[in-house]
DNA sequence: AAGATACGAACGATCGTTAGTTCGTATTGC
DNA sequence: GCAATACGAACTAACGATCGTTCGTATCTT
């Protein structure tokens, strides 16, 4: 009757307390260390303390783990984006903000990020148009705030969605960086990226040359 | 001076009319596009035209051909480095300079680049230790680029092994945007990116705020 | 003649997954 | 309160497919 719709949609955060969060867990960890398609079910059964086939009662399918853990973070930034974009801010310190918080998420949990970042592609084609479709949304949200700022007049003309791209990818890149920032350290690191991307790394004294 | 020179790029990874380099070429392409652990041999052979035990007559296993092919491009950004490092520029020439033939390497073989970038984490452990520590060469040679400029009071503090590692994914990652520059495109493009490193997007109206 | 290059057959291993079953625990009916 | 029941979560066995690779042999080129 209702068998087209999901019972349960369960909660695309992967966190929890659950068996199944454990484990959704613990393949994010191996998704990241090994790679998506060099990772086993076996494998993750082994780390799970479980066989093989007791997973199959809790995912439907390894592709399904992959799913959630993709659309887990997508989800996460898109819907950052779209709360800072409905902020009365000016535009540079929507920029600083939207830095502050995408690396709070990429900190947040690191192992996902890089599911996130570097596996998606092994989505099949359902999905996979989706979470291509989520990740523009997100970078056009940076090309925008660049867009704005450019008419604004306080940033430089230049391609807002390669700015975009480049600063997610500067951001994102970081992570593989040793040092993992506490909630703390977190604020000094999101303004070393801001000055850097604002006023990159001559000394003012030597005169920019802009000539694009 | 030494702007001239050679005009031909010396494609850095395995290049030649043999049958060897031709396979050689497809599995970058596949390693490439589907990734090193979810490509199989029958596959290669398959777009290689040949059944896949033929191809052991030209490699002796799998990892041969990801270790050539990551091999290839690490040394050549070594040598490069290297070249550049020798050279009596200015700092900031030195630094536009590696940015420039970093940007040309990257785009003389997209593939190439996007398997040594990715995939080098198959390799195994004789091969991983070496491979690493040719990477890390590469980036003490930015590394040091940065500490230099310091010294001598042209760029702002910072970490230079961080900032060598940014400005690496920055430009590694600009493989991704749609255009594919020639020859004549890459100077632009360059400029872009010591113009972004150098200056950042803020008009230099509104005042720096260097407080780190 | 001989080396390079291709082939078909097949090996053992491992892949994702299904099937059938057991066991313990919670929920229900009375 | 207690048996009957349903269910979550684990197991073993095994399926068909595919993996990287080896072997022996045939064919082409020089």
């Amino acid at each position: 009757m209702f068998e087209g719709q999901p019972a349960e949609i369960a909660s695309n955060t992967i966190i929890g307390n659950g068996r199944r969060a454990q484990i959704a867990r613990l393949a994010t960890e191996l998704f990241h260390r090994k790679g998506y398609a060099a990772t086993s079910m076996r494998e993750l059964a082994s780390v799970s303390g479980i066989e093989a086939p007791s997973l199959y009662n809790h995912f439907s399918s390894k592709e399904t783990l992959l799913h959630e853990i993709c659309f887990g973070m997508a989800d996460a930034f898109v819907s950052t984006a779209q709360r800072i974009s409905a902020m009365d801010l000016s535009v540079t310190d929507r920029l600083a903000l939207a830095i502050k918080e995408h690396l709070r998420l990429l900190f947040s949990d690191r192992e996902a990020v890089g599911v996130f970042v570097h596996e998606w592609r092994h989505l099949s084609d359902p999905s996979l148009q989706a979470f291509k479709t989520l990740r523009l949304d997100y970078e056009q949200f940076f090309a925008r705030l660049f867009q704005e700022g450019m008419n604004q007049g306080v940033f430089v003309q230049g391609d807002p969605l390669w700015l975009g791209r480049q600063l997610l990818l500067l951001m994102n890149g970081s992570m593989h960086s040793a040092i993992r920032p506490d909630a703390e350290a977190l604020i000094p690191l999101a303004q070393r990226f801001l000055d850097l991307w604002l006023y990159g790394i001559a000394h003012s004294t030597s005169a920019p040359n802009q000539t694009h």
